[in-house]
DNA sequence: GTCAGGTGTCGAAGCGCTTCGAAATCATTT
DNA sequence: AAATGATTTCGAAGCGCTTCGACACCTGAC
């Protein structure tokens, strides 16, 4: 059973192997009959390009790189609706994905884009000083990025807006009436590290809730409960009429209710507690959040992509933080 | 900045274009001396070959699809570690691997199997009656299932050996000296169903208790909480005097645990309990354990694929279980 | 009736690589 | 010194596709 080629197709519907190429990328106008007899041919003979020729002679792989950071840590479910989301929507446009890890390192993306196995790369978790940032600034292939590096310039990113979901996490709590609140944020390396969204986040929260007139503060948090438990108490010794609580730190989500509890203050009668952490999480301790979009973002990483690659410009773009309201604050 | 050719190292290296082929591939001897002198400008000029190029001519992708169940309701950290384990092996056997998810269905097989993009394919979570399975079997590019399904003859599956895990879970609770036990399996339909794994889980628990001279039971066992609980009520009013339990059902085994807690059986003193499970689980609640190797069954699975990738015959592979020793038994 | 300008189609030249057969070179043997 | 056989290298023919320029034909304007 030898493969059907493009020949193949053009002798079975009489005519030239570029008329058939030509229906089927339709770069040129061909006539309705022609066009439906090479149709017919191409279902008849079940014709399928050679991917490794249409590269070839076309530069173009119709592939993109999805590389993720498959270590542990990651907020799986996270990555899992990212990933899935980013092949459903590359096949949308036609293109496949070929999954790599960041453990290959630069050598890996350069090997990829280098071997024209594929035309643009999605890189998911970038640090904030990445070593292949540089690589992609330079790189001939277009990239896109999750989150933002410390240093974005010339690159496209997508990420959550962090300083709209600071805002927003404000402005709940200021509609429920209160007058006291508070942000537990990222640990304090997070900031000295100059981290973009810690400090967006902060930045929205804080100038939110003072534009509404009321009273906010903002704390680092580091993770371990006893750290966590210390802060919290901190925190109330230092402005006993706090009743609002904005946690953005996942790791240190759960302690902070557990340290609440130690305190004897009762979630959410004495004090509302808003998230912004993945989904899964808020959904498991029934926490008011502001979720990462992961469906989202590799939807519109995709999105980016695909407009870059047809030569388009593409600047990064913010994701619209949605509040979804739970049991832990009224 | 065009791209470099092997036209362009051949000229480089004073060689004939095929030399610098054979040099790359192996294919043929080459003196040290010119090896070198290629490797050389190979290194100078930063040549990576072109992937379409060398899979037009060559008729072999390097590149292996993994078709993946991006669903909810799987076990992500299972899932996890099979893909991260596929993407590094593969990487050893110089492959790269394109991420499909379940949904394109048998078409999308068929597509990337029928376009030359890659020479094999990695299949997880095959059901029992697969519209794909068919498909397999008569594809020209080799494949390897991960589980079995109804019907594995003439393909190539890897799982764990189930029979034996059974086996092991009886073994380890007489060893212990318990002399009454029972297996929790599978919700009925499950073993209406002619599911392999669960009746050799069956069978091997079974055989290895009566052959051990135990009095054994086993018992399919639903889902949800209300019928866990009566389940076990059931099992313990029927055989006052069981001490150990295997547990094979990962939905299940939690509210075993909550179902013993409320019958007032303390675990292990009054009663032991293996798990078999994904180790996340196992370790959470502190369950000895066998667990489903991903990391091995990723590693193997490619192993497998590679072989027939070479042409050679490859028979389907159970994996040994082992057994992880935790706190639920004594 | 002729000519400009569309349409629709074709042929051929690559794209960058692998691989086959053959040529060239060298070391042995007679 | 010629012949033999290994060893090493070369040249050229594709692999299946896209794309460019050109050709053939048809239309309508003059």
């Amino acid at each position: 059973m030898r493969t059907v080629t493009i020949a193949d197709v053009a002798r079975h519907a009489g005519v030239a192997v570029s008329t058939v190429s030509y229906v089927l990328s339709g770069k040129r106008a061909i006539s309705a009959t022609t066009r439906q007899r090479v149709l017919d041919s191409v279902r008849v003979l079940g014709y399928h390009p050679n991917a490794g020729a249409r590269a070839l002679a076309s530069k173009r792989a119709n592939v993109i790189a999805l590389v993720l950071p498959l270590r542990a840590g990651m907020n799986l479910p996270v990555l899992m609706q990212f990933a899935t989301s980013v092949v459903a929507t590359a096949r949308q446009y036609d293109h496949d994905v070929l999954l790599m890890t960041a453990d290959e390192g630069p050598d890996g993306i350069r090997r990829v884009a280098a071997s024209a196995m594929v035309d643009g790369l999605l890189l998911m978790d970038v640090e904030v000083r990445d070593t292949r940032v540089p690589l992609l600034r330079d790189l001939a292939e277009p990239s896109v990025l999750i989150g933002f590096p410390a240093d974005a310039e010339g690159l496209t990113c997508v990420d959550l807006d962090f300083n709209q979901a600071g805002a927003l996490c404000a402005a709940h709590l200021a509609g429920r009436g209160h007058r006291e609140i508070a942000l537990l944020g990222a640990p304090e390396v997070v900031y000295e590290r100059g981290t973009g969204f810690a400090e967006r986040t902060r930045a929205g929260f804080l100038a939110e809730a003072t534009g509404r007139g009321l009273h906010a503060v903002a704390v680092p948090c580091e993770e371990t409960y006893d750290e966590v438990a210390s802060a919290v108490k901190l925190l109330f010794d230092a402005h006993p009429g706090l009743t609002g609580l904005v946690v953005h730190n996942e790791a240190a989500v759960g302690h902070v209710l557990g340290a609440l509890r130690a305190l004897g203050r009762a979630v959410p009668e004495d004090v509302s507690v808003v998230a912004i952490c993945p989904d899964d999480i808020a959904e498991r301790a029934r926490l008011t959040s502001v979720l990462i979009p992961a469906e989202e973002l590799g939807r519109e990483a995709v999105r980016l992509l695909m407009a870059k690659l047809d030569g388009l410009p593409a600047g990064s773009i913010l994701l619209e933080p949605r509040l979804t309201i739970r049991e832990s604050t009224r």
